[in-house]
Formats: structure tokens, C-alpha cells, sequence
RNA sequence: GCCGGAGUGGCGAAAUUGGUAGACGCACUUGCCUUAGGAGCAAGCGGGGCAACCCAUAGAGGUUCAAUUCCUCUCUCCGGCACCA
């Protein structure tokens, strides 16, 4: 037999592969299906080292069993070549990032091809592809058309090296994750993806997966959900309310009584203007009539429903002074209803001047019932960028606020903090209220904050801080009092202090806290510091050294004084507040201001606002351009060309410009599993057929860095599109494996920068690529971290020779390996199942020393271990097979099967113990009966119970008998 | 600080309804073969002891005839989150 050269065996066969297309994959094969899928990478200019190819081989593995098995397997490689890392390295090489891309992958499918993978390679794919990413702009154009998508002013991370905006997910440490800059706060226009909608339904379905617990654990981290309460402080001080009754309407209606009835009892002053020809009202007569029933100043509030709502904006339009608040109730700003035409269209004027009612006012709110039968959503809209005031939704009673009782009314009226807590049961320990520097009550009450001046200076500056030097202030708390004003404990009806403080965070909960010194450490440093008072109202601690945090009775707490904390949490929650689930999850900020990414498809016109590109345009496609660098002023490169950017609405054909911001690394990776099931299709995103065949994806192997961004994201995506039908399955992934890095041999990660990088290319040179396979798989279990050993690869490299040359051991089948055999079959493919691929190896290492022992192995004994060794070492098996005069190929051979009846000797080798203690090793039939057992054992140890007296036997069938003895006296 | 996971020879590790601790491999030692070897073959390889045996799975206790495995406490390492109310 000739000498194994791996060259020549490997590039023969992955010819004879691809020639005869043998891991094409096929759904219309009438055979049950097995997706197995790796994380596709995105090409980056370094090429592969040997770390990344570990997954591959493992699905590589996992999926030639599956196929031998008889499954018809899809095992798919594509590209993840949009983003941030394949610009930059564009940018820093001076060439177009397209060019990069095409030159990167060129190289990883070389070094790929190399290792002997069963990718279908007519099933590439590459999210760069407009044909790709035109899907990509479809599934956000849906998620935009539910609401899902939404432009936000807030404060983001901003990355001033990468010079764009960034997720949540991609910071660390206070640091952009892909250059570890420092990120900074920066308000700017974003579009942002109600990710949080589905936080819910992804912790609950993450605990029926059967995922590695750790990643679920990482999840559950991230998502964050707290359960809590809502409670409200109102802000002490009387005010005199001013509510204008809608078209048809009339001071005495139901509504309108009860809200001046609430408020009086709350002991504010309330008129009830009646405003006059209420089937035909003029814009004229209305206004002078709410002008001439009441005066107006900073102590007033101005409510408006429906078409009060307009005559109260028209009211502020003409004031000279400030009053507190404006509070708008099914109120609007044009007349273009949903159900029909109203009278007043014409004799009311539909111009406003937003500028001026914004001056006029502390406070705005504008509250849309979700239910209204005559607001639309975007008359509110109009509304709310009118006012430049954020919508507050709700669920009135009635439609259009029209129940005799409309609680959310008086709510909104009244000026008020609203907290997030969860612990409700301290709520009378609560001294002070703190506000994140972000609360926009805080600008709403300038007027009202004597020392405003301190308290903005204060604000401004906790919001440039970055995160790093907020958290690096530490635990040393900072803040600012709010002078003039202040909130009143509902439990107590004591008038509390408010502050502004940076340890409050502006994104979670209502950036509002409850502060109970006495039960909570962070509160306990701030009041120390601040000297306010620390009131204990749960027993079991010393306030006077700390913070008392753990479980106990109430005191000092009224009428629930004696009740336990666990319970006084529910029934604090009943009577003051309402039960609130928080995440620590953020919406995903979904724009970034670069141009390598898929263009988001949304025109501005500014008769329609921001308006869908038609499916039928889609894909929006990336210009070509020259100069692609990002600006650095938070606009996109692709707002400076202009005749990409100024386009025609969709809807209404007049001028419009295209939004120029691009979507995030993440985007194309959050499906790109569901278009390897049907990746020409032209016609649809996946075809239901092929999706109903593939999905879900049934093992999925990637790295564990992934478990708080591609896994969080696909899964939300996943969900959405289960919701309008495209998918069929709840989860895309069924099982998933996190691969353990491959470290250098120095112990520390391979990078270019410790020049300790081993290239794939020349191991597979030197050792041959069944070497390399089966060597990253025995390294050790297959998500744990582990050093790369040049010794150790040389011992795969042996390993593999020895089954080479087993083939010139062939002789008659040899009874003496049937049982070893028989076993390793069933250890091999349990292990592969399981993907304990080392313990795998070792099996067949022990079958292979058991033929050397042996001196040779049957033809057909042979062949069955041929079929073993094929996941692992592929072309070595493939030369074997034909060696021995099998048909093409052993990869579409049977997988062998063992008998159960084989796994079991003539004799078994059972342990002798006494008192515990080995004292001998006998051989026994595995079949005899307990009696036997035991009077074996008892012959092989007779000497030693000589003297003894035997209390007890306790016999293992075909296990162990131990003989619990003691000195005879 | 909180939440996970782990700790077994010189090294990677194996061993689960509790039942021979260290399989398999690397490195190492000795010998054989060889002009030569980064090849092959044979033997050895946790510690102590001439031996019978004894000790040993991070440490301490416990349950049990029997514990790497179950329970309690402590220590160390890795990963994640981190002022989340």
C-alpha cells in the first residue's frame, strides 16, 4: 500500500465533490430534513486562523451523520459582509468596500475549501447582494408598517472614532465594542426598533429551548425584566383648571362634571366655560369665550377636549403670559377625520403657531386614546411635532374620552412624578423623589425651579459625561435639589424634596425613583451625603450603619404596620400604584450614520411625513460613490449625494428625500437563516413551501459573544415575522452550541498584534486537513477554551496513519473485535449527537488499539469503522472506502447500526470490595443471578473474610458485591 | 456587588439513576529496530512504601456499605452584568 500523502487523497476528492455535487441539498426528497447551520462570518482581511474553522468542522461532523443517517441535510455558507468591520479595514487599505469584500471572501472560501467542508455552495449567499438585502429593507418596511420602527430624538451612544451612532448592545464597558473608544451621549434623530415589545415572549419561550444554560442566562441578564410598581407623586401646589368642552358638548355633561369634581376634591379651583352655538361653533366665538370666562397665569391649567383641545392651543396662541400646563385630550390640529366631515372645518383656522404655545406653557400633554374612533394616529402625529411634545398613549373608558368617568384625564392634569419601584412595600420609607438628569418634567417646570440655573448646569453636564466617567465617579453620588417645588408622598401626604441625580438612569423605569434611604444603599449614600432624612419601615436591619435591603415586618407604616414586606409589596401596589414590568432591554437603535450598510427605505415628504418605499421599488439600492468616509456630523456620507437623496413622495408625488442613514452591522444577520431555504427567490423572502420543509434551523453552532446581539436580535425578528405569517416555527434555532476559543500556544487569544496567529492553510499543509479536523476536535470538550499544541496535532496526524495502514491488516473477520466494535458504533454516534466529539476520538482510538492487539480486522468490520471515521476525516474515509471496492460515496452510505445483544462479552469484569475497599477484580458471566454474584466474589476473597463476621452484601449485578465486615470478637 | 460556569496527574482530559478515579491523547523515561529520524515497535508514567497496603478529584465538614458525583460552609479561577430602583 502506498504511503498516505493527504495532498494528494484530499485535492482529489474535494474535486470529485464538487463535480458530483454531492452535498447539494434538496427538499423535495421525500426524507425527513436536518438544518444544521454555522454563524456565517463576515470576510475580514486577515483571513481564517485555525480558531475559526472549529465550529465549521463540528457542523461539518455533525451534518455527515445527519446525511449517512439518511436525513436530507441543509449545511449552507454564506456572508456577512456589510458593516462597520469591513468599511474600516476598506477605509484603512484605501480601496472601495465592495472590492474588499469580493478579494476577502476569495480568500475565505480558498482557505475553506481546504479543510474538506459538505457546504452546498449553490446556496451562497452574501448580504451585501441587492437581491439580499432587498428582503432586509422589506422586513423593516413591515416592522415600520406595524409601528415597530420609530424615529426617536433621544440621547444615544455615539462612537467619535466610528463616528456614528450605536446600540446598546454595542457598547461595553463604556466602550464602542469594535474600537474601544469611549462612547459619549448625543442626542440625535434615530430610528429605533420596539425590540422591547418582545421582551416577554423571549424570556418565556427561552425556557422550553434547549439551549446551554449559560447562554440562556446571558439572555435572561440582558433582557432584565423586573417585576414592580407604578405609583404617582403629585407635586404639591394649587392650581385653577381651565377645561374647554368639545363640538356638541356642554359644561354638564357626565365627563366634564366628573373631572371638576375630582379636581375640586383634590382642592384646585376648576371653571367649566360653556362655550356658545356648540352645533355650529366659530373658531371667533369659541376662543373669546374661553379667554372672557377666566384669567390666566402661571398657576394655571388649560385643558381642552376635542375641539376644546384646538380652541386651547388658539387660547396660548394669544396669551402674553406663561400659564403651567396645556393638557390636550382627543385633541387634533387638522380636520381630516377618520369616520367623517365636521362642521367647524371651515370656521376654524388650521394654522398654528407651535412656537409661540410651546412658549406659553410649562407643561404639555397630549394624550391619544388608542381606541379613538375620530383621531387618527396621524392627526396626532401632527399634532405632537406641532407642539414638538411626545404622544401619550392610553386606553380611555370610551372612545374619545367619552365615559362619565375618565381617570387617565386627571392623571395627565395633574402635574406629577410617576416612579418605577420594587419595593412598594417601603413606599412610606420614601423621604425624597429623585429625577435623571433626562426627565423632561425637568424643563417643564423651569418656571417653577428657583435655583433653575443650578439645576440645568447640573443636568447638561451629567448628560455630556460619557458612561465611562459616570460609573468611574463611582459610588460617590452627586445631584441637584429642585428649590420651589415639591412632591407629596401618597401614602404619607407628606410634602418630600426632589433632585436631579445622575444615579438615577434616564432610560429605565419612568427615570423616576422613590428614594427610601433606609432600604436601599444607593438612597442611603445619597440622603448620608445630602443630609435628608431616613425613615425605617421594614425591621431586620440598623439604619444607623446601613442600608437595610432584606425581608422583615412593617413599621411606621400606618395601617399596615405588622404585615410582612412580601405581602405589603402586593397591597402598597393595589392601593397607590399599579403593577409594572421593566426591562433593563433597550428599543434598538437601528440607524447608523456610515455608508456600508443597507439603506433604510423611507422617504421624508413634508406634506406626509416619513412614507414607505413601495415594495415593488424595492431594493433601495447603496449608490456607487467615491468618497464613502462617514462625516462625522451625524449625517450619513449618503446625504451629500444629492440626486440619490432627493427623490418623489410615493404617495403623493410631490418632492422628497430619502433617508440617508444605513442599518447596523446586525440587520442582514437577523434573518439570513430563513433565505439559505430558498435563496434565489425573487418573488418572496422564502418561499412558505421551503420554509414549512427547512425551519426551524436544527443546530446552530456559533461563538458565545454572539448570545446578547445576533441571537437577541434574530430571535426578535424570528418572532415578528411569525406574527405576520412568514414563518411557521416560534424559534429559529433549535439546539445551539457556543464553540470554545482556540487560544495561542502562549495561552493568550491569537491576534496579529502578539504575531502568535496560526494559519489554517499551513497545518493543513504539513498535516493534512483529516490531521487538522480530527486534532481541533479531541482538543478537549467542545465549548471549552483551549491552547493550539503543534505536539499534540502530530498525535491526530499518527492517529490517522494508523487507520491507513489498517487497511493492509485486512483478513477474515475476526470474532474477538465484534463486541468493541459494536460498542464503538453506538459510542461514536451518541457522541457525535451530543456533540462530544473528544470523547468520540477516544472511543475509536480504543477500537483501533483493540485491532493492532488483534493483528487484524475484517473486511466488513472494516468498512462499518470506514463509516465512522467519515464525519471526521472525510477524505481519508472516501479513499478507503474505495479501496476496499465500496460504491460511491461512504458519505451517502448507511450509517452502521450495532445490536444491543453485541455491547455485552461472554464475561464482564465485576469489582470486589470489602468495607468499600477494591480487593479484587473478577471476570463473571453478565447473566448469573445475585446468589452467584456473590458466591464468586466471596470464593475470589475467601482468605480475607477468614475471622471475620459479614454483615451485610451488597450485590451490583455484573457491577460489584461488597461485603460490609467486621473483627470477629 | 449581583448572576452563571468551573476547579481531577507535568499538560488536554475521561468517568452521572453514587459503584474499579485518571480511559484516550500529548509530553516524558527506558529498551528494541535503524546509516539516520521530529519514523516505527515494546514497556513504564498521581504520591508514599521492599511489600501487604496506605494517601489522593481546590479546602473543611456531613449523608452513605460506597462520594469526582448528593448536602452545608470556605477558597480560587473563568465568563457575563454592573448605580437597572
Amino acid at each position: 500500500m502506498s504511503r498516505y500523502d493527504p495532498k494528494e487523497i484530499e485535492e482529489k476528492w474535494q474535486k470529485r465533490w464538487r463535480e458530483s455535487a454531492l452535498y447539494k441539498s434538496l427538499e423535495d426528497s421525500g426524507k425527513e430534513k436536518s438544518y444544521v447551520l454555522d454563524m456565517f462570518p463576515y470576510p475580514s482581511g486577515e483571513g481564517l486562523h485555525v480558531g475559526h474553522p472549529k465550529g465549521y468542522i463540528a457542523t461539518d461532523i455533525y451534518s455527515r451523520l445527519q446525511r449517512m443517517r439518511g436525513k436530507s441535510v441543509l449545511h449552507p455558507m454564506g456572508w456577512d459582509a456589510f458593516g462597520l468591520p469591513a468599511e474600516n479595514f476598506a477605509i484603512k487599505n484605501k480601496v472601495h468596500p465592495s472590492a474588499a469584500v469580493e478579494r476577502n471572501i476569495a480568500r475565505y472560501k480558498e482557505q475553506l475549501g481546504m479543510i474538506g467542508f459538505d457546504y452546498d455552495w449553490s446556496r451562497e449567499i452574501n448580504t451585501i447582494d441587492p437581491g439580499y438585502y432587498r428582503w432586509t429593507q422589506w422586513i423593516f418596511l413591515q416592522m415600520f408598517k406595524k409601528g415597530l420602527a420609530y424615529e426617536s430624538n433621544e440621547p444615544i451612544n455615539w462612537c467619535p472614532q466610528c463616528q456614528t451612532g450605536l446600540a446598546n448592545e454595542d457598547v461595553e464597558d463604556g466602550q464602542c465594542e469594535r474600537c474601544n473608544t469611549a462612547v459619549e451621549k448625543r442626542r440625535m434623530r434615530q430610528w429605533v426598533l420596539r425590540i422591547t415589545d418582545y421582551a416577554d415572549r423571549m424570556l418565556q419561550d427561552l425556557e422550553a429551548l434547549p439551549w446551554p444554560e449559560h447562554i440562556k442566562e446571558l439572555q435572561r441578564n440582558w433582557i432584565g425584566r423586573s417585576e414592580g410598581a407604578e405609583i404617582i407623586f403629585p407635586l404639591s401646589g394649587k392650581y385653577k383648571f381651565v377645561l374647554l368642552h368639545g363640538f356638541n358638548g356642554n359644561p354638564s355633561e357626565d365627563t366634564y362634571l366628573w373631572i371638576k369634581k375630582e379636581l375640586e376634591n383634590r382642592g384646585h379651583e376648576v371653571v367649566v366655560p360653556e362655550l356658545p352655538n356648540t352645533s355650529a361653533p366659530t373658531e371667533k366665538e369659541w376662543v373669546a369665550a374661553a379667554l372672557g370666562a377666566a384669567t390666566y397665569d402661571k398657576n394655571t391649567i388649560v385643558i381642552g377636549h376635542s375641539l376644546g383641545a384646538v380652541t386651547a392651543m388658539k387660547v396660548l396662541e394669544k396669551l402674553d403670559t406663561t400659564v403651567a400646563g396645556l393638557v390636550l385630550f382627543g385633541g387634533f390640529c387638522d380636520p381630516n377625520f377618520l369616520d367623517k366631515a365636521r362642521p367647524f372645518a371651515n370656521t376654524f383656522s388650521w394654522k398654528f403657531d407651535g412656537g409661540k404655545i410651546q412658549k406659553n406653557t410649562g407643561r404639555i400633554v397630549i394624550l391619544h386614546d388608542r381606541n379613538d374612533t375620530a383621531i387618527s394616529r396621524s392627526q396626532v402625529e401632527a399634532l405632537s411635532h406641532l407642539l414638538d411634545t411626545p404622544i401619550t398613549e392610553v386606553v380611555a373608558k370610551e372612545p374619545h374620552f367619552e365615559a362619565s368617568e375618565e381617570p387617565v384625564v386627571i392623571h395627565a392634569a395633574l402635574p406629577s412624578i410617576k416612579v418605577f419601584t420594587t419595593r412598594a412595600d417601603t413606599l412610606f420609607g420614601a423621604t425624597y423623589v429623585v429625577l435623571a438628569p433626562e426627565h423632561p418634567l425637568l424643563g417643564e417646570l423651569r418656571e417653577r425651579i428657583s435655583n433653575w440655573k443650578e439645576v440645568e448646569k447640573y443636568t447638561i453636564t451629567a448628560q455630556h459625561k460619557t458612561e465611562i466617567e459616570r460609573t468611574a465617579d463611582g459610588k460617590e453620588k452627586s445631584g441637584v435639589e429642585l428649590k420651589g417645588i415639591k412632591v407629596i408622598n401618597p401614602a404619607t401626604e407628606k410634602e418630600i424634596p426632589i433632585f436631579v441625580a445622575d444615579y438615577v438612569l434616564g432610560g429605565y423605569g419612568t427615570g423616576a425613583i422613590m428614594a427610601v434611604p433606609a432600604h436601599d444603599e444607593r438612597d442611603f449614600a445619597f440622603a448620608k451625603k445630602f443630609n435628608l432624612s431616613i425613615q425605617e419601615v421594614i425591621t431586620g436591619g440598623d439604619i444607623e450603619k446601613a442600608a437595610y435591603t432584606g425581608p422583615g415586618t412593617l413599621i411606621n407604616s400606618e395601617h399596615f404596620d405588622g404585615v410582612s414586606s412580601e405581602e405589603a409589596r402586593q397591597k402598597i401596589t393595589r392601593s397607590y400604584g399599579e403593577v409594572k414590568v421593566s426591562y433593563k432591554l433597550r428599543d434598538w437603535v437601528f440607524s447608523r450614520q456610515r455608508y456600508w450598510g443597507e439603506p433604510i427605505p423611507l422617504i421624508h415628504c413634508d406634506k406626509d411625513g416619513w412614507v414607505a418605499v413601495p415594495e415593488k421599488d424595492l431594493p433601495v439600492r447603496l449608490p456607487e460613490v467615491d468618497h464613502y468616509e462617514p462625516t462625522g456630523t451625524g449625517e450619513s456620507p449618503l446625504s451629500n449625494i444629492t440626486e440619490w437623496v432627493n427623490t418623489r413622495c410615493p404617495t403623493c408625488g410631490g418632492p422628497g428625500r430619502r433617508e440617508t442613514n444605513t442599518m447596523p452591522q446586525w440587520a442582514g444577520s437577523s434573518w439570513y437563516y430563513l433565505r439559505f431555504m430558498d435563496p434565489k427567490d425573487s418573488a418572496e423572502l422564502v418561499s412558505k413551501k421551503n420554509e414549512k420543509y427547512w425551519a426551524p434551523v436544527d443546530m446552530y453552532v456559533g461563538g458565545a459573544e454572539h448570545a446578547t446581539r445576533h441571537l437577541i436580535y434574530a430571535r426578535f425578528w424570528h418572532k415578528f415575522l411569525y406574527d405576520i405569517g412568514i414563518v411557521t416555527t416560534l424559534e429559529p434555532f433549535t439546539h445551539l452550541y457556543s464553540v470554545g476559543l482556540i487560544l495561542a500556544e502562549d495561552g493568550r487569544k491569537m491576534s496579529k498584534r502578539f504575531g502568535n496567529v496560526i494559519n489554517p492553510d499551513d497545518v493543513v499543509m504539513r498535516y493534512g486537513a483529516d490531521a487538522f479536523r480530527v486534532y481541533e476536535m479531541f482538543m478537549g470538550p467542545f465549548e471549552n477554551a483551549v491552547a493550539w499544541s503543534t505536539d499534540s496535532i502530530a498525535g491526530a496526524r499518527r492517529f490517522v496513519e494508523r487507520i491507513w495502514r489498517l487497511a493492509e491488516h485486512m483478513g477474515d473477520e475476526d470474532p474477538s473485535l465484534e463486541q468493541i466494535l459494536h460498542q464503538t458504533v453506538k459510542k461514536v454516534g451518541e457522541d457525535i449527537e451530543q456533540f462530544k466529539f473528544n470523547t468520540a476520538i477516544s472511543q475509536m482510538m480504543i477500537f483501533l488499539n483493540a485491532v493492532e492487539d488483534a493483528g487484524s480486522i475484517g473486511t466488513k468490520q472494516f468498512s462499518i469503522f470506514v463509516r465512522l471515521i467519515a464525519p471526521f476525516a472525510p477524505h481519508l474515509a472516501e479513499e478507503l472506502w474505495e479501496r476496499v471496492g465500496e460504491p460511491y460515496s461512504v458519505h451517502r452510505a448507511p450509517w452502521p447500526s450495532f445490536e444491543e445483544s453485541k455491547l455485552v462479552g461472554e464475561s464482564v469484569p465485576m469489582v470486589v470490595q470489602i468495607n468499600g475497599r477494591l480487593r479484587a477484580t473478577i471476570n463473571v458471566p453478565p447473566k448469573a443471578d445475585q446468589h452467584e454474584f456473590q458466591s464468586l466474589a466471596e470464593e475470589a476473597v475467601k482468605e480475607r473474610l477468614k475471622g471475620v463476621h459479614i454483615k451485610r452484601v451488597i450485590v451490583v449485578p455484573g457491577r460489584l458485591v461488597n461485603f460490609v465486615v467486621e473483627e470477629k470478637s
